[in-house]
DNA sequence: CTGTTAGCGCCTTCAG
DNA sequence: CTGAAGGCGCTAACAG
């Protein structure tokens, strides 16, 4: 009952190894009656060709590597397991595997990667979570190792990645809550070395300093990403006298944290403070009230990123290797008119969606029928 | 700059490639010296052993797999998240590496595992979201193939698992509701197929039945374990003119969903319906109100289940290969007395975990200080 | 159309 | 203490 190999597909039809080999490869130098009873055989002993023989002749592992970033023990950002999800729907369609690691307690990130990479397991990677100088990247592109980012990189200019443009992103969040009427705007945001926090923070700043509102420093807190940071964040800036009318989430994870240090405090989100996130996981839309966010369809870009990736390694040209996708916010009921406005403070319905990236057409239609 | 390889050592050094070998391997064969100069050359040319030709000898991959459950295409319970960040730190500590995969689409499931375990990629799996007779398991005992299982089996007795006692969790969290008030409690569950499922249930009709509540069918309802299905099943049960007071889901993603369904009918959680949950998520104990439900330290969890599998794979010795851990229930503010009970409504403080499963002796020794 | 042969990188006898 | 040789499973060039 030990698994098949190409020796025993031989000895039970009585051909050579390689002419089994062959017939399995669909290559046409066989007789179709000789390949019939080949493949026969295979089906009856289930067999699958031994990935390290493959591998070991071809060079080729059929593996891509993707690395958890892990901030702390207790990760768990929802957004990676759909994430993983797209890339290993795409991956399986194409008959990839997915080699999955964590930079594992204390060590070094970029040993993992030195550690998979150099022992060949993988035809390329996944980068996630980039940071200013990425080290990955410089040694991606020393060893001439394919990959494909998930945001951008500053030490590439060629890397090829798809992106949200997050500046846009929350630009356009801070906008609308300014035409609300907020003037205190808190933010909560990530830790300097991500290179999206760059691009989050400037969103904020430029749509602030656009409409004549001073930047103040004392409203912009530094978390994690994680849930819990973004609750201490929250408690911190709703500390203040003075405190915020609203806040902007630099991720979901960290705008529900939000949430929490609200209701903790008394206050009523999207009434007393206004929230903001990025992402669109799934729990901000069935949060209460529901999170005005900017939805990443993340599983979808999973997908692409492992297509672009794909090609790459086999050397297809990629059309499009660099895209930056234009965001698309959400606004839900966690945002409101500021405290001590006459009209109704709630101007978005729970639960309705108002999206502005997409055109909703057919809805109207169907009303008029 | 291609990777380097023992040849190159070799080269490098003036030795024969079976000696760089050994030296690597720390035979003790080997002159000092010459190991001296072979592990510099190593180290400078950044050797890593190539991994198929390894596997090729010795059969080991030093890999071990897991095949991300799916229902659905947006699939995203952060529970597998922490599991894998879990399996994968201590795989890494082991030195140990994860295939990762999905049933992929419209692919049979068991198709995945074939491919997997068949080609030879994998030294061992570990195996969740069990279903009655499980074929995953069929297949893997057939071809003696190391696994182990998150929850239970019913076709292995001797399968090595780890699980926690959720009939005796389940039951606590209902018995607490019916201690509180309720009779009305429903049940939202997951799919009779899911060997999880029978132990769930069985722990909800248990703590009815010992209470003198008959079971009420229209009061269960079946959902899929996402948070999505856990809001359409709470909306049905909420709908009924003689709406439960409680509701029992056995997962938190359902329960949160539940929130969602109580919330839009214009109820509130804890007070007009109490809700509980199961696994612990993070985001239960960040909901509002804080979700009750049953911890699970699923990363822990990932861990063992890692290093029992690791222990198989190297034929040692397992020490408890079956492992049943006790549940521990967190009481929150989602529960409270049913509506029209004298007593105020809210039993637990929002935040404050009361967990019977530890004991917390300290804030009371500080108190009298 | 089919079989023989060589070699991918590694480890492990076996000789010396 | 070190080197030569064989073979894990697979594919591809070559011979017939």
């Amino acid at each position: 009952m030990a698994t098949a190999r190409l020796k025993d597909l031989a000895r039970k039809t009585g051909f050579s190894i390689s002419t089994v080999s062959r017939a399995l490869l669909g290559y046409r130098d066989v007789n179709p009656k000789t390949r019939e009873r080949i493949l026969e055989a295979a089906r009856e002993l289930n067999y699958y060709p031994f990935q390290a023989g493959k591998q070991l002749r071809s060079g080729k592992t059929h593996t891509v590597g993707f690395l958890i970033p892990t901030y702390g023990k207790r990760f768990s950002d929802p957004f990676f397991i759909e994430l993983l999800s797209g890339i290993g729907d795409m991956a399986s369609t194409l008959d990839y595997d997915i080699l999955v690691g964590t930079s594992g307690g204390g060590g070094k990130e970029i040993e993992a990667y030195r550690r998979i990479v150099g022992s060949g397991r993988v035809d390329g990677l996944i980068i996630t979570r980039t940071k200013i100088n990425d080290e990955r990247i410089t040694y991606l592109l020393e060893t001439k190792t394919p990959f494909v980012v998930l945001g951008r990189v500053n030490n590439a200019p060629n890397a090829p990645f798809i992106d949200i443009d997050s500046k846009a992103g929350i630009k356009q969040l801070t906008e609308k809550l300014i035409e609300l009427g907020h003037r205190r705007i808190a933010l909560i945001t990530s830790p300097n070395e991500l290179i999206f926090t760059r691009y989050r923070n400037e969103g904020y700043r430029e749509a602030l300093l656009e409409n004549g509102i001073e930047i103040d420093e004392t409203l912009i807190a530094i978390g994690n990403l994680t849930q819990e940071s973004g609750r201490q964040c929250a408690l911190e800036l709703l500390k203040q006298k003075n405190r915020p009318t609203a806040i902007v989430a630099v991720n979901d994870l960290m705008a529900l944290g939000a949430y929490s240090a609200v209701q903790q405090s008394g206050l009523e989100i999207g009434k007393d403070v206004s929230v903001t996130g990025y992402d669109g996981i799934s729990m901000a839309e069935n949060a209460h009230p529901p999170l005005t966010t900017i939805e990443v369809p993340i599983y979808e870009i999973g997908k692409r990123l492992f297509e672009i990736l794909f090609k790459i390694i086999n050397h297809q040209k990629v059309e499009h290797p660099q895209i930056l996708l234009p965001p698309k916010p959400v606004f839900r009921a966690s945002i409101g008119k500021p405290p001590g406005t006459n009209n109704p403070s709630h101007t978005f319905k729970t639960g309705n969606d108002l999206s502005v990236g997409e055109k909703k057409i057919k809805p109207k239609l169907r009303r008029i029928l």
